[in-house]
RNA sequence: GGUGUCGUGGCCGAGUGGCUAGGCUCAGCUCUGCAAAAGCUGCUACAGCGGUUCGAAUCCGCUCGACACCUCCA
């Protein structure tokens, strides 16, 4: 019996703006698709935001006993920058200024990102499939559109036909736009020459003789328009018609409000039941844009090497700090918000690992089915992690007061208790163990409890010059001494 | 200009038509040789102005403000 037989989760769908009840097609079985990176620079923070809520995401529904199967692509085909630019991509672009080859960037930028992604714990997708792996996929769909008589070819290059879809589909379904609005409200651009709207979106455009990524089709050597190659990936892998459909909140229009119209227009059918979209991140108030400098890369908040932090901060502070709000929230990303986030983690981990040495009672005085039953109702109520997390430190309060002898657990409790907070600690929230005390070598706490039994003697002497003098040199070096009921621990600071 | 989300205590950040969110900070107490750690206690908020209601921070309207999208962006 699979725990999601007896524990309901709500899921919060931007088609509908409600709550709703989570029924995959296929019972037991999930699929899910997030819009991943494009590989043309190194992975952005609100980037990495987002996929680890929906790693978070993915990880609760294996939890819960669902065979998830997972796909999270990597944009390597280049997306037309704008029309100015004459068809030109981001990903030439660049290769031209640093004269290399277009898919030593993507390389280049695919490991960066699988790295960041490993640093802070993240369980690989199911697959991760390239939109240039995928060409041929995306052809074959354009010439369905174009059967159905919902694109049009013009000069080499093929457009989706937004008008004509409209009339008996709604374009806008998702973002609650309407078309009206979007003609009346819609910037004149230059290079739009062959649509014969300005809302039409390219399938497929036709390369510049300058244009290095390009790849043979019916209509002229080119490359795939920007929104295909989810549909394309998201439907070879998981059907016509899946379960859930992430990303970005900025993604919504235009971009999967076009992979609903183009699914719509290629397969007859509406490709998502769920489409969750994870809010934004800012830095200081303020949003993360290269251009005005107000931007810190990943591996500088991990490092603590940038002008906005004070220090270096753990990845798993990090996760917690995302956990501690809300993904359809907007987060900020302020150096007093991650250091009392730290705090608290490291409270929340010593805790934890203060679990091993607590001595099991006759009876529990602590009702701890009831709370790890509220673990679940927080993360039932659309992935509610900041719930969990109050929830979690609960269970601090329960374990310190366990040892210090005012509450009481039975043996039973006391595991279930463990295994509760283990689950959704390390395998929901994908926090890592990383205790201050965890940081120093066996040998180091094996000097350090040396030094601990000279200073419990020195106090047995009354000589407080001395178990002063050790304690407050030890802190000096960073490292604090913890005196409890049965005995003394350390912690680096 | 259009569309949407939101505005919570010293800070961060949940939630909700009547019942303590939680974290961090701060104060007091217990413990301690003194501290620290830990525990206990306290600090009772919901932008402003109207309206609905027995009752609203929670629903409705307006005002002000923030953010996102409408143009590459998670």
């Amino acid at each position: 019996m699979q725990l999601y037989h007896h524990q309901k989760l709500d899921i919060y769908n931007s088609l509908s703006g409600k709550k709703e009840q989570f029924k995959p097609i296929n019972e037991g079985h999930v699929g899910m698709y997030v819009c991943g990176p494009t590989v043309y620079s190194n992975v952005h923070l609100g980037n990495v935001r987002t996929f680890m809520s929906f790693d978070m995401i993915f990880r609760y529904l294996k939890h819960l006993g669902y065979k998830v199967r997972y796909v999270r692509n990597i944009t390597d085909a280049g997306h037309l920058e704008n029309d100015a630019d004459a068809g030109e991509d981001k990903i030439t672009k660049k290769a031209r200024l640093e004269q290399i080859e277009p898919m030593e960037i993507v390389q280049r930028y695919t490991v960066d990102f699988h790295n960041i992604l490993n640093t802070f714990n993240f369980l690989p997708p199911s697959i991760e499939p390239t939109a240039t792996g995928h060409i041929i996929e995306q052809i074959e769909l354009i010439k369905n559109i174009i059967d159905n008589g919902f694109a049009y070819v013009a000069n080499g290059s093929v457009y989706f036909d937004v008008h004509k879809y409209n009339e008996n589909n709604d374009y806008g379904i998702l973002s609650k736009r309407k078309l009206d609005d979007l003609i009346h409200n819609t910037r004149e651009l230059d290079g739009q020459n062959d649509k014969k709207n300005p809302q039409d979106f390219a399938l497929w455009k036709k390369a510049e003789p300058q244009h290095i990524m390009r790849w043979p089709s019916p209509w002229s050597d080119g490359f795939p328009g920007w929104h295909l190659e989810c549909t394309a990936m998201s439907t070879k892998y998981l059907g016509d018609h899946f379960d859930i459909h992430g990303g970005g909140m900025d993604l919504k229009f235009p971009h999967h409000e076009c992979e609903i119209a183009q699914n719509q227009a290629a397969k007859g059918q509406s490709p998502v039941n769920y489409w969750m979209h994870a809010n934004m991140l800012q830095l200081n108030g303020q949003r993360m844009s290269k251009s005005t400098g107000n931007i810190v890369n990943p591996d500088e908040l991990l490092s603590g090497n940038n002008n906005f932090f004070s220090k270096a901060f753990a990845p798993s502070v990090i996760r917690f700090f995302n956990a501690q709000a809300h993904y359809r929230s907007v987060l900020d990303l302020t150096d007093d918000g991650l250091l009392s986030s730290e705090k608290g983690f490291y409270r929340l981990m010593d805790a934890i690992n203060l679990l091993d040495d607590l001595k099991a009672s006759e009876t529990s005085s602590i009702d701890i089915k009831s709370w790890k039953q509220s673990c679940y109702d927080a993360m039932n109520d659309d992935f509610n992690s900041p719930i969990l997390i109050a929830n979690l430190f609960e269970a601090v309060k329960y374990i310190n007061q366990v040892k210090e002898g005012s509450q009481t657990l039975n043996s039973e409790d006391l595991s279930l208790l463990k295994e509760t907070l283990n689950v959704f600690a390390f395998d929901v929230l994908g926090l890592k163990n990383v205790t201050k005390t965890d940081s120093g070598t066996d040998k180091l706490s094996a000097a350090v409890d040396i030094l601990i039994k000279l200073r419990q003697d020195a106090r047995a002497n009354k000589d407080f010059a001395l178990s002063d003098k050790i304690r407050d040199e030890l802190a000096e070096a960073g490292i604090q001494l913890k005196d409890g009921k049965e005995g003394t621990t350390f912690s680096l600071s």
